[in-house]
DNA sequence: TCTGGGGTCCTAGGACCC
DNA sequence: TCTGGGGTCCTAGGACCC
């Protein structure tokens, strides 16, 4: 005989305009105003990350540019990011995530699953939301909203039903009522494509999705369409999962150039600094890449990208610099460039039975030899000669 | 609306094999 | 001989999220 399986208790803990939040903790100046987060407008990454609920008032948005937010909220305090300071404040909010259970899920850096089905206290779970969401705000001085469900797709709902400060409880049998009359956008994983798409036949709210027969829109939109549809029945059995965020699939950094450009020179110095970059976070890791990925993107905003599988393991800067450099020379169509990205995946970790060499300390020569074997490898797949007309094309 | 940077997942089409 | 069909794997590109 089946047994009814307790419904699960899991909390999405969404921070309330993250960085905003964080520069407002440090600066009791700026409390009450309205404040954004956004990179230096110059150098063309003057958009706008965040800002805080005052400038949200004013009609400022995510990813307007600030001459744009400035112009609609004259007297808007804009402060360039401190990722460094995010992090570190967010490492101190899962910590405090971590003392209520150890099932907790980091999302992203400001939001993340907790599961407390299995808590010992016999505490009703809203009044453990509220315990939580007081201690965040007396401890970081930070605001928050709680979602409270009884799977991770309907707590993230939830969170995002109330900001800020905001403790929602989303059961199954409220979700007729409380989600089914929300247009079709607000479903998570619904984006504009989507929307125009689902809108074109009729779908304009959550409600009419979750009625449609499954079998056909599976048959529309694939496995995509699959899960929003299970999704809007609110149906979702992910577990909460402790690990998920240490393991890592990518890692990448990508930078819009100050202008658009066709100069080799910049371009190699735009790699080689995003090469560095990386083997800092690699070696930080713990990892070996053996796969890179180069994305160029144009005037036209047209993306490229172009993927090299490695046989040999890629941590060090001149060999992801060597390979990104190759892939740059094979993809690039010549036209005026507006963004360069690396990434890296296929990771092993490095002290792992597999390799013995500590790969950060070993000798100078090792490291030619490595870095030759890789060139080998490069030349082999995609021709040889061409890491050399590579460096010719340089010097000219 | 002239549009950053960090990620994840899915899909369509080609290569290759039997 | 110009020609089937199924399965698997790989890759580039797109959509989405914060």
């Amino acid at each position: 005989m089946t047994q009814q399986k307790r419904a699960r208790v899991i909390f999405h803990v969404d921070m309330n305009s993250f960085y905003a939040s964080v520069e407002r903790a440090h600066h009791p100046e700026w409390r009450g105003k309205p404040l954004a987060i956004a990179g230096n407008e110059a150098e063309r990454h003057g958009i706008i990350v965040t800002s805080s609920y005052e400038a949200r008032r004013q009609g400022v948005r995510t990813t307007m540019t600030v001459h744009e937010a400035l112009k609609i909220c004259p007297n808007l305090i804009v402060k360039p990011p401190d990722f460094d300071c995010y992090r570190k404040t967010s490492d101190l909010l899962f910590q405090l995530l971590r003392q209520y259970t150890d099932q907790v899920e980091k999302a992203s850096i400001d939001e993340g699953y907790m599961d407390l089905s299995q808590r010992a206290s016999g505490e009703h779970p809203l009044a453990l939301a509220k315990r939580l969401q007081q201690d965040i705000l007396t401890k970081l001085k930070l605001p928050c909203s709680i979602g409270i469900a009884p799977n991770k797709f309907l707590a993230k709902m939830a969170s995002d039903m109330k900001k800020p400060l905001g403790l929602t409880v989303l059961r199954k049998r409220d979700i007729q009522e409380k989600m089914w009359p929300l247009p079709i956008g607000n479903l998570i994983g619904v984006g504009k494509k989507t929307e125009e798409k689902l809108k074109r036949i009729g779908i304009v709210t959550i409600g009419i999705l979750a009625n449609r027969d499954q079998s056909d829109i599976f048959q529309r939109y694939g496995q995509n369409g699959l899960k929003l549809w299970e999704h809007a029945n609110g149906i979702d059995a992910r577990p909460v999962d402790p690990d998920a965020w240490d393991r890592y699939k990518s890692i990448g950094h990508s930078v819009t150039l100050p202008q658009d450009t066709r100069l080799i020179e910049t371009i190699r110095k735009t790699l080689d600094g995003l090469s560095d970059k990386l083997e800092k976070k690699v070696k930080g890791e713990h990892v070996a890449s053996y796969e890179l990925t180069l994305v160029i993107r144009y005037s036209d905003w047209k993306t490229q990208s172009k993927q090299f599988t490695l046989n040999q393991p890629l941590y060090a800067k001149e060999t992801i610099l060597d390979s990104a450099w190759k892939l740059f020379c094979l993809i690039w169509n010549g036209q005026k460039v507006r963004l360069l990205g690396i990434t890296l995946s296929e990771f092993q970790p490095i002290s792992g039975a597999s390799k013995q060499l500590d790969l950060f300390h070993y000798k100078e020569d090792a490291k030619e030899e490595h870095r030759y074997e890789l060139i080998e490898q490069i030349n082999d797949q995609f021709g040889r000669g061409s890491i050399q007309s590579a460096s010719t094309l340089l010097s000219e």
